[in-house]
DNA sequence: TTTACGCGATGCGTTTTTTGCATCAGGAAA
DNA sequence: TTTCCTGATGCAAAAAACGCATCGCGTAAA
């Protein structure tokens, strides 16, 4: 929309921190867009930004404007999608923030699947951990996020949750593959790859080893699932994962066998939007879709 | 702002129902408003309006995006009333829709005194009815209703409500004023000025007059309450009135006195907001002013 | 300390957008 | 049918936005 030019080049200077980086990235000069932001400032009668010297940075006004206009962004988009579902037609965009786990394959069938009925509602899909995930709703870069973490922020309405068993991968010749259940004290003396301690999995495995003050030896750390998982083709060890994230292990030569949920407790996935915030029809579509998914695949969703 | 205009004039354009008649009322030429409308109906790519031979009206998706617009300024209003609280003074402006009750001496005395403390605060009041304060709220023309109705619409908040007894009011020499309570029956025979069925005080009366089955002699209606209680000064008739409505009478030689709340039960006055609405700095903090106000003069406010 | 670099602000000529005038096409009412 | 209203459109003028060159200022490297 033509007339929220203004307010778009305000929100990519905000993000930018720099005047000159923003006209960049917009590819108009720094002077017209310096001048379209001095025009801003006047109307409203107060600076929105501080001038430093590596550039700018928003004032308390400025926080309290950029919050307005992402908002304004958000409420279009919602009325632009209400609108062309007037016509029959389901137009959108809906942007999720999703764990890496959601994303092997929960996400891409949910996506496909909605996306075969809906061929005009484009996605985009942000991956990133727990906090960050909070943050893109409130700053209305994503509409819907599913992460396995606690919800800290206060702002974050949950949808849905759902629990998460901790799951142990390994090739299926790995002499633990003949436990049915795994305890903590059974990782003693196997090589362990573990995720990031940004991740939630490798937190509750954190949590569960310093309780039962077990010694592990972490032969790999890394933030990604599909690394991995490959990776166990190559070294006989061991690696975790949450039912939502597993994948056709038996193709691979892996199995996966669930941690003793007294040792590990099981985790929550959440499902959540921003809190007060009215979805545009595509993403609040979408979003009952996935509620439904999460209850028929992974047991009782918790509506709340 | 400026870069409302567009969204201004399709709000003006919305309520005129005619491009040329809201040219003329923006000051400039309908072919200049015309193609400002052509081009935003192209950029969301579905015509806001339908063309009528006497002009336009919108259409389903105009409607939803004229919600938008005026929820866009309603929300610009309250963040630049946030920023200007921020500097310490509080600046704004409140816009009220009342009933004639609360317009003769309860808001008079609470703009006055909320005025004195925040002089850079200005109001906007409104005389209106029952559902039409509540369209103006919908419309987000006003941010505040105090009306002595029942409330109709579910998207009205009550903040306040307050039980007020319905008053006759009568020259000092009527008969009826040597009653302390005034029956419905004693109405008969007497001479009424009443207020246009419009009015919440006259739809008690009606509704107690009918279960009451008594025979009155309405000789004055009228939609102005001034108007009446002068006319009393020349003929001994009797008026109604409910508290917060009632000036210095003795000054004028007239009474009050309460009617049985056994015939007439005391109507309720609400103080109501959009629901779900944030409103402006100003308009919240009048509000809070008055709730206390109206608990302190009128008994027991019930806070929902 | 000096120099160099990057930042935002501003004057001025150019380009793009918006506006106004005149006019057209079409439906409603006299 | 005629008249009067409506919104739509081509074209020239007015206004706004833009880009270039440049200034002043503060930081950081030489």
């Amino acid at each position: 929309m033509r007339y929220m030019t203004s307010l778009r080049f305000i929100d990519v200077v905000a993000r930018e921190g720099s005047i000159r980086k923003a006209a960049d990235k917009l590819a108009i000069t720094s002077t017209a867009l310096n001048r379209r932001i001095l025009a801003i400032e006047d109307e409203l009668g107060q600076p929105l930004f501080e001038r430093l010297p590596g550039g700018v940075r928003l004032n308390t006004a400025g926080e309290l404007f950029i919050q307005h206009v992402r908002s304004q962004f958000a409420e279009l988009a919602r009325v632009q999608s209400q609108i062309s579902d007037l016509t029959g037609i389901r137009r959108g965009h809906v942007r999720i923030a999703s764990g890496a786990d959601a994303l092997r394959l929960f996400l891409p069938r949910a996506v496909s699947q909605y996306r075969a009925l809906h061929p005009a509602v484009t996605f985009a899909l942000q991956r990133c951990y727990g906090e960050s995930a909070e943050a893109q709703l409130q700053s209305l870069d994503a509409d819907i996020a599913l992460i396995f973490a606690p919800i800290r922020a206060a702002h974050v309405h949950v949808a849905a949750t759902v629990l998460q068993t901790m799951h142990c991968v390994m090739p299926d010749d790995h002499p633990l593959s003949r436990h049915e259940l795994i305890r903590i004290r059974d990782l003693a003396g196997h090589k362990l790859c573990l995720p990031t301690s940004e991740s939630g999995i490798r937190q509750l495995l954190d949590a569960a080893l310093l309780r039962r003050g077990t010694e592990i030896d972490v032969v790999l750390e890394s933030d990604s699932f599909e690394f991995m998982q490959n990776y166990l083709r190559f070294e006989n060890a061991l690696s975790f994962q949450i039912p939502i994230a597993l994948t056709d292990l038996t193709e691979m030569g892996l199995v996966a066998r669930p941690l003793d949920p007294a040792d590990v407790a099981p985790g929550t996935l959440h499902l959540c939007y921003l809190k007060g915030r009215v979805l545009p029809v595509a993403a609040a579509k979408f979003l009952d879709e996935i509620i439904t998914s999460l209850r028929d695949n992974y047991g009782e969703a918790v509506d709340q």
